[in-house]
RNA sequence: GGGGAGAUACUCAAGCGGCCAACGAGGACAGACUGUAAAUCUGUUGGUUCAUACCUUCGCAGGUUCGAAUCCUGCUCUCCCCA
């Protein structure tokens, strides 16, 4: 199965240039795709254009990866109703660093169709803005960039010439890599169509050259919900940011439907393995299959096997049949990763001798909730748990309850988690 | 500039002298069911030593009254109509 082929049953086409087929018949074409260095690590939006690189590579082709170091200082106006803040070059040079390093872990450095990594800043550096303007705005008309989406959508709102010029920057570079790196192809979100055009265009009018877009669909949730968006914001490729069990988590909640689309674009499962899983996953729903195998691949590529099996232990102790005992089992390292943000309080071990009543525990020692008439609403309710198991209004806390020691967890509902340190 | 309407809890929105901690809807939280889903059903959604009690709340500040979210005065803000 050759690249485009693979793609489309996957569901990862938007948008071709016809043509495009004919060259990649040979093994060892070059194809590109940008990534833009707006933070220091990469969100999952950014897995489409990483997976599309990873099947090129498979197919023996070259990818290459273009980190925006130039392009990242002006500003890509596409999907943007607002000019945009620039960032500082040491932010920058943080985040391509940062952003490197991730694209990495995906990718064959070796062989004959190593990927590569590239910055744009490097060519970008030396060019005067007189050179630029002479060698590449004289090929491209002004008409034809105010044609543009991106351009025509904020004529009403005002653009900067700065964003404006973008289109030219990311051209360049295809332009650049078409010179120096023999690379034909431009992959990337179907948002980018525009900017790639502009490239592919540059090099027939410079150089007379073939080259071709390639974009992939946007990711949408079924229910209309952004793709990678939880309340506390973006899925993370960096697990400073996100830590690998809530990774984990994102995925294993979505919904049956997301998972079918998303086995076919974020795993590397063949389409005989993925159409077996749905059907296993039709007969038993409840077990949830799909979205077990997809976010046990996914965590697996992005934060290895070991981050994988703390995810899937922290799990099962929280959501399975967990017991006291259970949750002791986990390690400290592994707990506080697990419930990374859930609220804390640090509160005197002395307390304990004499033992802490639930609801002191709740409102005047952890500030948990607000009032104590809400703790024992909340109580009366069947609501709180201590270390998973339910308590009364009569409960006592004291030492025997820490958990390594120092930690009590109680719970609010399923999904409410507080945490007492106790020092 | 003239005339009119309004400001109520997270939001919308009733209430127009005592039965008002304030109807109802949405949202949120919880319980049941379930697949850590959706839908559904139920409960809760000012505070207190948990209570047929007390305290604080209906734009702000005063006043009338045994008693005010409700009546009066002033202030602030919002909306509508006319010029």
């Amino acid at each position: 199965m050759n690249f485009i082929e693979e793609l489309r049953w996957r569901g990862m086409v938007h948008d071709l240039m016809p043509g495009i087929e004919n060259v990649l018949k040979n093994p060892g074409c070059a194809g590109y795709i940008g990534f833009d260095p707006t933070a220091d690590s990469l969100h999952i939006g950014s897995l489409v254009q990483i997976m599309t690189l990873v099947h090129f590579q498979r197919a023996g082709h070259k990818p290459i990866a273009l980190l925006g170091g130039a392009t990242g200082m002006v500003g890509d106006p596409s999907g943007k109703s607002q000019e945009r803040n620039l960032l500082d070059q040491d932010t920058l040079a943080k985040n391509i660093e940062g952003v490197q390093r991730q694209l990495e872990h995906f990718l064959d450095f070796s062989g004959p169709n190593a990927a590569e990594i590239v910055n744009n800043y490097d060519w970008f550096e030396n060019l005067s803005f007189i050179d630029f303007i002479r060698d590449v705005g004289k090929h491209i008309t002004i008409n034809y960039m105010l044609a543009k989406d991106s351009v025509k959508s904020r004529m009403e709102n005002g653009m900067s010439f700065t964003e404006f010029s973008y289109q030219l920057v990311q051209g360049y570079d295809f332009y650049h890599l078409n010179q120096n790196k023999n690379c034909q192809i431009q992959m990337g979100g179907s948002d980018q169509w525009g900017n790639i055009v502009t490239g592919t265009e540059l090099i027939r009018r410079k150089s007379g050259g073939e080259a071709y877009a390639l974009t992939t669909p946007l990711i949408k949730k079924a229910d209309g919900g952004k793709f990678g968006k939880t309340e506390e914001g973006n899925v993370w490729l960096a697990k400073e940011r996100t830590s690998p069990y809530k990774f984990y988590q994102y995925w294993l909640n979505t919904s049956d439907e997301d998972a079918a689309t998303y086995l076919k674009i974020f795993t590397l499962l063949d389409e005989q393995t993925i159409a077996q899983l749905l059907r296993q996953h039709l007969e038993a729903p409840h077990l949830r299959l799909a979205q077990k195998t997809l976010a046990a691949d996914i965590t697996q590529r992005v934060h290895g096997t070991e981050e994988l099996n703390n995810a899937l232990l922290a799990t099962d102790i929280l959501f399975g049949k967990a017991t006291a005992e259970a949750l002791g089992t986990l390690k400290e390292e592994v707990f506080l990763q697990v419930f990374e943000g859930v609220p804390q309080a640090q509160i005197s071990s002395d307390l304990l001798h004499k033992g802490i009543s639930i609801v002191d525990l709740l409102v005047a020692e952890g500030k948990f909730l607000s009032s104590n008439g809400e703790a024992r609403r909340e109580i009366k309710a069947n609501a709180i748990t201590v270390n998973k198991v339910r308590v009364d209004e009569q409960f006592i806390l004291t030492s025997e309850h820490l958990l390594n020691e120092r930690y009590v967890l109680i719970g609010k509902g399923k999904k409410n988690n507080f945490i007492a340190v106790f020092n």
